[in-house]
DNA sequence: GTCTATAGGACGATAGAC
DNA sequence: GTCTATCGTCCTATAGAC
């Protein structure tokens, strides 16, 4: 991983002649920098996927590592605004909020194959770039910030709606067993030898093992801690 | 990533002459692999790391990709050692077997900060190499096998220690519990402006908020789904 | 076992015609 | 906007002396 930290965009971006190479160009790098890594995707075949010569990629964008960025922030930008708001909607209880929020964001990664890799390459490298991407993320959504957020949660404790305990653990649940078994789902379905129908039912039914546990935990006799 | 499937070992396995050139050009590799992957490293980096010339890791491994494979196989091997016994050790009953698990899973986390980068950059690549080492992992423990564990949480549902449900979605809970914190980690020191101390305490605190949930669930009033 | 030197190719990026 | 051709560099891997 080579990239540097600059910044500042290029061409317009209202130019949609071309039959929208730009677009195109962009669909062909997501699959690449998602299959191989920054480093591992070779502009040449993403030229090549896209239908293009090379020299386009640079005509449209400065270089390789605003291409990614761009492809980055794209991707994420969908997940923050489609699964995030649900936190701060008024009208659902708690437990109806938290399994809202669980089963869209379980849906969103299904359907979005590419997110995956995208962020576990952004993971594996500590993420300095996605972690700037995220945080722009939180300020570009009016009323959501990670105060917010946990003051929610800790809002849903008051009420008693929700053990008390400390929110970014809380927080750590949620993500945890939404995201992980997708992160996961390559390494597993080998090893499972599971063919990818059965495992997306695996993950059809994610939603309700998930809810399961949050209603009665895991063991049958609840003996305290 | 341009990694190809290939094998065949090379030179002796019992040279220690050298003052450990062998292995300090392993523990070399293994930080440089761990920050930039295997398509980011640089053999001129690891060389330079291990002090010595580029032409002996050439010597001492086929290429760069047996060096990353060795190093790969040898990290998964501790984990496999250390964590997955605790699966079918008879003398602890079924909410101390788990909870051992993943304490000792965390513990171990915590001790080997290199394996999760490379277990992210593994999982990113669809890691059809990482699945080839588990099986030949699970292959060398003896009386351990996917089949045996699924066995052993049968067993505990039937004998009316765990709730039931698939084991795979029980499993999975286990897993992602545990690791999605670390694999996360980078991310979300930064997001909530933690120093590396704060989240450490986090994690220490994190087997007995795992408890917790598979004690009683994450909400108070116990309505069934 | 360890070094120097370099082959040989791949890759990101650009110049310039159309 | 899109192409061809090419530059300059970086990087893995090896040849061969010691």
């Amino acid at each position: 991983m080579q990239r540097s930290e600059t910044n500042g965009s290029h061409h317009g971006e209202g130019d949609e002649r071309g039959g929208g190479t730009r677009s195109r160009i962009l669909e062909a790098a997501t699959i690449h920098f998602a299959e191989k890594g920054f480093d591992g995707a070779r502009t040449q075949a993403i030229a090549d996927e896209a239908g293009v010569n090379k020299a386009m990629l640079y005509y449209h964008f400065q270089d390789k590592e605003h291409l990614y960025r761009e492809i980055l922030t794209s991707h994420f930008q969908v997940i923050f605004r489609q699964v995030f708001p649900t936190f701060i909607q008024p009208d659902l209880d708690a437990r109806e909020r938290l399994l809202t929020i669980v089963s869209s964001y379980l849906g969103f990664l299904r359907e979005n194959p590419h997110l995956r890799s995208l962020m576990l390459y952004e993971l594996a490298a500590g993420g300095p770039y996605l972690s700037s991407v995220v945080r722009s993320l939180f300020e570009s959504i009016p009323g959501l910030d990670v105060e917010r957020v946990f003051g929610q949660i800790g809002e849903m404790i008051e009420a008693g709606a929700v053990r008390p305990g400390d929110p970014r653990q809380f927080f750590l649940h949620i993500l945890s067993l939404s995201i992980f078994p997708f992160a996961a789902r390559p390494l597993l379905e080998s090893i499972w030898e599971l063919g990818s129908g059965e495992y997306d039912e695996l993950m059809a039914e994610r939603a309700d093992a998930i809810a399961d546990l949050f209603d009665h935990g895991l063991f049958t006799g609840k003996e305290a801690s």
